[in-house]
DNA sequence: GATGCCAACTTTTTT
DNA sequence: AGTTGGCATC
């Protein structure tokens, strides 16, 4: 018993046995923090916590799930079932459905994803008559946000002549209008956005001491993590249920607080110690997962910051490599390097791919690094960008299935009223929404009693709407009877959704109608996966995981090893041995939005720690002289998180047949009679600092370069120039000869005699034969 | 009301 | 560069 405290330092063991009372746990990068978090829960019910009384708040769902699955390991499947954990969004989003009553919601509300939030704010302005020029719906939408998190209610903003003020000196007095049409129209909808699912607890914990008292004596131990990324909405949610035993114990780091862009107040976690004085306080410093080098690279960076608090990072691991740092000219050579670095570290240390990672500030950066991955014939996984369930063949199915849940919702419904195609256009779902208004009823309930109104609609459309409706009615009685699956599966049928895709027969409907079928295996998938957990398996919760869901859940670990592309947001809480932080450039990263604040600037350089701390052996920072943005090459200049860290942890990788752009053009022997001294460099000296790196240290000779510029310099290694007679070595099959040769270009193949599987053939481009002899 | 073409916008990060 | 929305035309 109690054999797992044996593994854990001496801070980590004070943090994990302290039981008690307001307690907060200052993790630094790569200190333990989800083993201490794991142990703790583990230890609480050790010692007779019951499961059902802790709560314990995630980032993620994802990584909710791991630490469940690590308790269980330690006290037992069944008893850390019990366990009340999840992401804020996600517990509150189930003690919502219980509670729904309260507030006037159905308890099988929809959730709204910001593409519904937009589409409702676009449609509001329009019906307000308001110029759209200045009321941009994201913008709106972002506001609105703001204030949620901020627990600023319509009633409370119309009370707040500040806030008023504000908006009309920004010419946009109409924004405390479309904020009330706004929730009034979520509320008519039986909707909920993601800021209402705290904003709406609040309300609930508030409006109803018995609930709030319920919810209290329940949680007598909470936990939560990544507290220096919560905001108002969510510090009041946790000091309320804390506030009957204030057993609470917070988790974080100020260093790697990143999403003050959604709300997030560091405050929360730098005055945690003045909320409750008689907190405990916990430091977690010993970093275990990277190297010294990259450990105290991040700290010469991250010590720039004013606003922290007091702790030290340190790491007893090995010095490890310096950190490289690689200047290419342009956004595409940038991806190349990245691919070939990757795949020489693959053969040189023996490593698959899932060893790397890619790091980026803007998700629109992956591409330029995808093709040169896909070229090299490496394996990678992207996380982020466009959702899967955001696409819009999905979105169109997930909106039947959220009308037959809520057949309120506003949103969904306006999707699917004419699609596929049926004959029923804008003007006609203008009248309607005007009429929805005009009786205070959701729209499927205007088109079911479409003859019972005054509506002036032709025969025709009417017709139309009858049919639709009929159809909708039909599948709502069926779903009754049937699971999740089926459903979904009778809905594409009825809907006739596949053969309209397949009509269009065009290679884009192809993918989608692939998409379908994914979409359908995954709903299978879930409903499965839920019974075996004797969970429920209702369609409810089934789009309330869509909706909350990550790409991180979304995605099948079960897939070969590949590498990983993201965004730093998104990576933060993970590692990998190798990480490459691209696009180190001055108004991408920091990005020019951040730059104007001496705290928004602040926050960047927590990012490229978050960033750096990522890495376990070794970190490439890259950066490109030019890129294009917005279908324009523009120049760009190296950042200054590059000159921030202290230069002693750097080594500098500037390969010659990258570096002067003018040999690109031009052959220099043309030259050669000219008079010695002549200079091939650029004359106008744009980009200062990256002139004086280079005059520092290109004399310096990179310690793990020597494999990398071997194999560079020979670049015939990897291409298509093999001739008969050549051994050559394949990824997957090993060494062989080459017996023949046939055809060209880019159907040039090889016929090889391998040692392990025999003759193949194989095309050239895709080989990526290594020449050995 | 549907279709197709052009203009405008995009790219900061996400539950 | 790629996507989306608006507008003209059928």
């Amino acid at each position: 018993m109690n054999t797992y405290l044996n593994t854990l330092n001496e801070a980590q063991k004070q943090a994990v046995i302290q039981k008690d009372g307001p307690m907060i746990i200052i993790a630094g990068a790569g200190s333990g923090k989800t083993r201490v978090l794991t142990y703790r829960i583990a230890h609480l019910m050790q010692q007779g916590v019951d499961s059902f009384n802790i709560l314990s708040l995630t980032f993620t769902n994802k990584a909710a799930k791991e630490m469940k699955a690590r308790i269980a390991g330690v006290v037992g499947a069944s008893e850390a079932k019990n366990l009340w954990m999840g992401t804020f969004h996600s517990v509150f989003a189930r003690i919502l459905r219980s509670e729904a009553d309260k507030l006037g919601f159905p308890s099988n509300f929809t959730i709204y994803d910001t593409q519904d939030s937009v589409r409702l704010i676009t449609a509001i302005i329009k019906e307000m008559n308001l110029d759209k020029e200045r009321y941009k719906a994201k913008q709106i939408l972002g506001r609105i946000s703001s204030f949620k998190n901020s627990l600023i209610t319509v009633r409370a903003y119309f009370n707040n002549s500040d806030l008023q003020e504000a908006d009309l000196h920004a010419s946009r007095p109409k924004v405390g209008d479309i904020y009330k049409e706004y929730v009034d129209r979520c509320f008519k909808s039986g909707a909920m956005d993601f800021d209402d699912l705290l904003l709406r607890t609040n309300e609930l914990l508030a409006r109803f001491p018995e609930v709030l008292a319920k919810y209290q004596s329940r949680f007598k131990y909470i936990m939560v993590d990544e507290y220096q990324d919560t905001n108002h909405s969510q510090y009041i949610i946790v000091r309320s249920l804390a506030d009957k035993f204030e057993n609470i114990c917070v988790v974080g780091d100020d260093s790697q607080s990143i999403y003050s862009f959604r709300g997030a107040n560091i405050q929360n976690i730098l005055n945690f110690q003045k909320d409750y004085p008689d907190v405990k306080t916990f430091k977690l410093e010993q970093n275990y997962r990277s190297t010294k080098n990259i450990v105290n690279a991040a700290n010469s960076v991250i010590a720039r910051n004013k606003t922290k608090l007091d702790k030290e990072v340190w790491t007893s691991n090995d010095d490890g490599d310096a950190i490289n740092v690689m200047r290419t000219i342009s956004d595409g050579e940038e991806g190349r390097f990245v691919a070939q670095s990757i795949w020489e570290n693959q053969i040189n240390h023996q490593l698959t791919s899932d060893s790397f990672c890619i790091l980026y500030r803007t998700n629109s950066q992956s591409r330029a690094i995808e093709d040169a991955l896909r070229k090299k014939g490496i394996d990678y996984k992207i996380y982020g960008g466009i959702s899967f369930y955001q696409r819009k063949e999905i979105k169109d199915i997930l909106s039947y299935l959220r009308i037959l849940i809520n057949p309120n919702d506003e949103e969904a419904f306006k999707r699917i009223i004419n699609y596929p195609a049926r004959g029923i256009g804008a003007t006609t779902i203008d009248k309607l929404t005007i009429a929805a208004n005009h009786y205070k009823k959701s729209i499927f309930e205007i088109v079911r009693y479409i003859d019972k109104i005054d509506i002036s609609i032709n025969s025709g459309t009417k017709n139309k709407l009858q049919n639709f409706m009929n159809m909708m009615l039909r599948l709502q009685i069926e779903s009754q009877t049937k699971n999740a699956f089926e459903i979904a599966e009778i809905v594409v049928k009825q809907a006739q959704l596949i053969k309209d895709l397949e009509k269009e027969g065009t290679p884009e409907s192809v993918s989608k109608v692939e998409n379908v079928q994914e979409l359908l295996n995954g709903i299978k998938d879930f409903i499965t996966d839920k019974i075996e957990q004797g969970e429920e398996a209702s369609l409810t919760t089934f789009l309330e995981d869509v909706a909350l869901a990550t790409d991180f859940d979304a995605n099948k670990d079960d897939d070969k090893p590949s590498v990983s592309l993201m965004t730093i947001h998104q990576s933060k809480g993970l590692e990998y041995m190798y990480v490459y932080i691209v696009g180190l450039e001055e108004n991408l990263f920091p990005s020019a939005m951040s730059m104007n604040t001496r705290s928004e600037l602040e926050e960047e350089r927590r990012l490229f720690y978050v960033a750096l701390t990522r890495a376990e052996k070794v970190a490439y920072l890259t950066y490109a002289q030019t890129r294009y943005r917005w279908g324009k090459l523009v120049d760009a200049e190296p950042s200054r998180f590059l000159e921030e860290i202290d230069d002693q942890y750097l080594q500098y990788l500037t390969p010659k047949a990258i570096n002067p752009i003018i040999n690109n053009f031009v052959d220099k022997s043309i030259f050669d009679d000219a008079p010695k001294g002549i200079r091939f460099q650029k004359p106008i000296q744009r980009k200062k600092m990256d002139r004086d790196l280079v005059k520092k240290k290109e004399i310096v000779i990179p310690k793990n370069m020597k494999k990398v510029s071997q194999t560079s310099a020979k670049t015939n290694l990897f291409d298509e120039n093999v001739v008969v007679g050549n051994i050559v070595e394949h990824n997957r099959f090993g060494t062989g000869e080459v017996l023949s040769l046939e055809g060209s270009g880019p159907n040039k193949k090889a016929e090889i005699k391998f040692g392990t599987v025999g003759k193949k053939k194989l095309l050239l481009q895709f080989a990526k034969l290594r020449v050995i002899g």
